[in-house]
DNA sequence: CTACGAAATCAAGTCAACTTGAGGTCAAAC
DNA sequence: GTTTGACCTCAAGTTGACTTGATTTCGTAG
């Protein structure tokens, strides 16, 4: 199995060499050995960095995401708390389309003020309702 | 048209009051007047703050927010922009939407390691792709 | 009219997620 | 064998979004 350094980690992944060592230092991902000093990466380490930018574009912190799955991909956290977590994900996915349609709306609209608008207010109300359930 | 005190509308948008000044220092709310020195608001600042609210759910800065509606409500970013982001957007919630299923699958799946595990990868996979689309 | 509590200002502190800088080490090419 | 460039460590700095603390100013209930 091919070792990669941390640079050639940082050039496939498109992170900085100082993210990867922030990122191992906080156990998100490990060296497999070293070659002197270097760090000696699996080629592992992609997909688990892939997974970790995922979780970071979902709005999670580096703490939650090391909780959801450490370096060997082992869940540390209950059946019943991932799926929480997955319901609440969806959610904010709908959320977002909301703001998506806001957004295209402004584009379209005529009026100079948004919130005089009929269609944004809906949409507006739509959202805050939706944000409401999320507490 | 009745006018709140900045407690009041701490009060009703769930923000704290240093929040608030905070927001009117950046320019993203402001005050219709001032009562001595206390700020005054118009009702409309809490249909305002739900829409910055929705934007910092989506993952926007304060700044970005600030460009997309003025406190007048006006868009100050063209049309083109506008459509960019609410299809990034969109792009985004379809995103979240996979990490929502590979969480529902974790919680489920077996395979102690998830990188070992064939749906998994693929999940992982589609999300990857759909990353560097994004970029 | 005075006392109380809610507001105000301004500077400084906090937290996450990195980045930068200084100073040192080492694998590999010449 | 030496130079070079990528890597190392560790401490300190940066940015965004607020919060906290010290000190001062008012509007209103008693």
């Amino acid at each position: 199995m091919k070792l990669l350094d941390i640079g050639e980690v940082a050039e496939a992944s498109g992170l900085r060499v100082s993210a990867l060592r922030y990122y191992e230092d906080k156990g998100l991902i490990e060296a497999l050995d070293r070659k002197g000093l270097r760090r000696q990466y699996g080629p592992d380490v992609l997909q688990q960095l892939a997974l970790i930018a995922l979780g970071r574009r979902a709005g999670f912190s580096l703490d939650e995401i090391g909780r959801m799955f450490r370096p060997g991909g082992a869940p540390a956290v209950p059946r019943e708390d991932l799926h929480a977590k997955a319901e609440a994900m969806r959610e904010q996915a709908r959320q977002l389309d909301t703001l998506a349609q806001m957004l295209s709306h402004v584009a379209e609209c005529p009026e100079p003020n948004h919130l005089d608008c009929a269609r944004f207010q809906q949409l507006l109300k739509l959202a805050a309702r939706a944000q409401r359930r999320a507490r």
